[in-house]
DNA sequence: AGATTTCGTTCATTG
DNA sequence: AACGAAATCT
């Protein structure tokens, strides 16, 4: 079973060999297994079992450790029987212990208190006031001329608050819409009645956290009005839009048009390609130099959060401030790099735009020509850069409504600021205020769980959630033997709400991070339920994915050498070195594609066979299909020596192929597959991102799951540790953002919340029985333990 | 020297 | 699954 799992890991012949002469522990069916690092794992377990006992307060003779004993060696049999104690599966008497004990825990719980420094209390007490002056400028009634032969009846359809959101267009509007308030409601019926007091859609500009829910909204105005005018509305993202308008007034701004966007893989790329190059790779107090990743981070964050490198690696990244310096020279070169070969990173998007907005006053211009109404949603989690772009844009004259919620802020790592949702009415003194407070979506036992959770933070504004929903149910908190336990009472669950009456659609399962729910997904594959995964890896970065891309832009770009170097480095014998050494040949050319210099390699046929392809796709009026065949003509042999499951890997080829061939144009669908990456990992010939209304249960990861709802939902792996996350504890703000998480993820249940943790974490190989801290603080009264199954 | 293979480590959250 | 360090190949 469950330790088996773990262990076989490590088995390998030689290993097994050894420890018939060293070591005596085995497993409860007698294979040898065993190393050092068996061993370790064993010994930890061991350890862990043994404070669960002390914890407990077992008399010795329930115990499977015996204090004194010195010596600790055990087999796997023995951690079987532990695990049966725990759960109580064999015994009556051990189970009712453990929920009194749990109980206990959860009323007992204690945690450090954080010390708050001076400048963060100030900025509490700041805030506390800002929200206060707030409540002043609530608007009571709304602006609504009855007499007016509306479409809509907008009076009927629409609470008091949220018609006063939609009928108060010419001031600076915040809106602060509790979850499941109808936020989507509002901004959907605004544009509605704009458009229906004349005007022009596409001088409204909607921008929305993703381009899916902007399109969802605008295909709703259309519904509405029954007409096909919401398509003309400018909706998007700001880095969609961004692209948008930095591409049209290319020209204002000194910029190429066909520049291409990379996404955050790329950029981590580029940086460890310039850290080989500069040749620091460098060990100081055995504190090792950032990987790509981290590199990519830092520098992310230093333009998100408008800070230098030097802040973000002194509050952030203290392992590495003994290398702040070449930090700062790899983020040199990789400004020059990409210049050098036009390229633009996510953060380039929204800042090119920023600053230009702010000092460009005839780019300024253009841009405010086209736009008199800005709608921005999801505002707190905007960044002070977003923030800068909406109120540049609107302040022409400042018709600008933000919606938002600032309990539900959780994007500060990367950059979002709740803040500016909180400072709103700075920036437009003359705004008015709505509250949206009655929900429409939970049940009044998961509406008093979640008010609870949010009454425990530190700053925001009151808000308090109520419904007129009848049912009452609480959400249930349940505890398992193991991850693998947890996935089959989750399953078994969703089969039993489900019945003849619901749909897969109606269930979700909700993580921290993506990979808490691996061995869910295996038992819904082992069950044969049909299941979409959104969050974790997406789709656009997986390796072949992104071998496909890069050959899409070199046909764009012909300078891209970061999609050069992964194409020339799939070709046997080619490296980093002999990669570059290619490029700068091409660009010597100018982005001709001419390999004859390298006739003598060895791999000179693949170079040729590439040459000729882009050759063959270098001709008018080409097909997009016609494009991949000659790609995969080139790429398939190379793609089966890279990869050796690349059986698997395959169909994902055959998608890509389909979804782009749907598009005009190469660049079009490029900066699609950039702005938008594809969410959803791909199986059982669903094409990700597609309209596809199959009936299948969502896994997702929290932050994917916001703005949508589910009757019922589930959220595995509730450990303290895990959520919070054990690497957001270090400061108050990290630990309240946590909370906002939690908040998030049980306000999208509309019927059924279940949280549960499993006792053994297999991919930890720990035990633990401490349920997240933010279920401690909730009353017990909001919600049950469930003792039996 | 540079390319490739192997193996251990790691597991936030995203446009 | 993907990265990176170390071992091994050419």
């Amino acid at each position: 079973m469950f330790i088996k799992k773990k262990f076989s890991k490590a088995k390998k012949d030689n290993d097994v060999k050894s420890v018939n002469e060293q070591n005596s522990v085995k497993t409860s069916d007698d294979k040898m297994v065993e190393t050092d690092i068996d061993r370790e794992n064993l010994r930890r377990i061991m350890e862990s079992i043994k404070n669960i006992e002390n914890s407990l307060n077992l008399n010795n003779d329930n115990k499977i450790i015996n204090d004194n004993e010195e010596d600790m060696e055990y087999d796997y049999e023995d951690i079987d029987i532990f695990f049966n104690k725990l759960t109580g599966v064999n015994d009556e008497t051990n189970r009712n212990l453990q929920n009194e004990k749990l109980r206990e825990i959860l009323t007992n719980y204690e945690f450090d208190d954080f010390k708050l420094d001076d400048k963060s209390k100030k900025k509490i007490l700041e805030l506390q006031a800002i929200v206060k002056n707030i409540e002043e400028k609530i608007i009571k009634e709304p602006n609504y001329d009855t007499t007016k032969n509306y479409k809509i009846n907008y009076a009927n359809e629409l609470n008091k608050e949220q018609l006063i959101a939609v009928t108060t267009t010419e001031v600076p509007l915040l809106v602060i819409a509790g979850a499941g308030s109808g936020k989507t409601r509002v901004i959907t019926y605004k544009v509605c009645y704009l458009i229906e007091n004349g005007v022009n859609p596409n001088s409204i500009l909607l921008l929305t956290f993703t381009r899916k829910a902007a399109q969802e909204m605008l295909g709703r105005v259309d519904k509405l009005l029954k007409n096909k005018t919401g398509g003309n509305v400018l909706g998007g993202t700001f880095h969609s839009y961004a692209n948008y308008v930095l591409r049209r007034y290319s020209n204002l701004i000194g910029l190429k048009d066909n520049f291409t966007i990379i996404d955050t893989t790329d950029s981590a790329d580029i940086l460890s390609l310039l850290k080989s190059e500069l040749k620091i790779n460098k060990n100081i107090d055995g504190k090792p130099f950032p990987k790509k990743k981290d590199l990519q981070e830092i520098i992310t964050k230093s333009r998100n959060l408008e800070t230098s490198i030097n802040d973000v690696v002194n509050s952030y990244f203290q392992d590495y401030i003994v290398y702040i310096d070449e930090i700062i020279k790899l983020n040199n070169g990789y400004e020059k790099y990409k210049k050098g070969f036009n390229l633009l990173d996510y953060d380039d998007l929204i800042i090119i735009l920023r600053d230009n907005l702010r000092d460009n006053a005839s780019f300024l211009k253009a841009v405010q020509n086209g736009v008199e109404y800005v709608l921005v949603d999801e505002y707190q989690d905007t960044n002070t850069i977003q923030r800068d772009i909406a109120d540049l844009i609107a302040s022409k004259n400042e018709k600008i409504t933000v919606v938002g919620d600032d309990a539900q802020s959780i994007y500060t790592f990367r950059g979002a600021n709740y803040e500016n949702i909180l400072r709103f009415p700075q920036y437009h003194p003359n705004c008015g205020v709505v509250k949206l407070e009655r929900n429409y979506r939970s049940n009044q036992g998961i509406l008093d769980f979640i008010n609870c959770i949010i009454s425990n933070a530190q700053i925001g504004y009151k808000k308090n959630l109520y419904t007129n929903i009848q049912s009452n149910k609480k959400p249930i908190f349940k505890k398992l033997a193991s991850g693998l336990e947890e996935a089959k009472y989750i399953v078994d669950k969703i089969l039993e709400i489900k019945g003849d009456i619901l749909n897969y659609n109606d269930f979700a399962i909700l993580t921290r991070a993506a990979w808490h729910s691996d061995l869910i997904q295996a038992e819904l594959m082992a069950r044969g339920l049909t299941f979409d995964v959104i969050g974790g890896i997406k789709f656009a970065e997986r390796a072949h994915v992104k071998d496909i891309i890069a050959f899409l832009r070199i046909i764009i770009n012909h300078v891209d050498a970061i999609s050069w170097h992964r194409i020339l480095q799939l070709i046997d014998d080619i490296g980093e070195v002999r990669a570059t050494e290619i490029i700068t040949s091409i660009n010597r050319k100018n982005g001709v594609i001419n390999f004859s210099d390298f006739q003598n390699r060895k791999y000179y046929t693949d170079l040729n066979r590439l040459e000729n392809m882009y050759k063959k796709i270098n001709k008018d009026n080409i097909k997009i299909s016609e494009i991949f065949d000659l790609i995969y003509d080139f790429y398939i042999p190379l793609f089966k020596k890279n990869y050796n499951d690349y059986a698997d890997r395959d169909q994902d080829l055959e998608v890509l192929k389909i979804i782009a061939s749907n598009y005009d144009s190469i660049e079009k669908f490029l900066d699609d597959f950039t702005l938008e990456p594809l969410n959803n990992k791909f199986h059982d010939g669903v094409i990700p991102g597609s309209a596809n209304k199959k009936d299948t249960i969502k896994v997702s990861t929290i932050h994917s799951a916001k703005g949508l709802e589910w009757h019922t939902v589930f959220i595995p792996h509730a450990i303290d540790g895990f959520l919070p996350s054990a690497q957001s504890l270090s400061t108050l703000e990290e630990l309240e953002e946590e909370r906002r998480v939690f908040y998030v993820a049980c306000s999208r249940a509309k019927e059924n919340l279940f949280i549960t943790i499993p006792v053994y974490v297999e991919s930890y190989g720990v035990y633990t029985n401490k349920p997240s801290r933010f279920l401690y603080e909730i009353d017990p009264k909001f919600y049950f333990i469930q003792e039996d199954n």
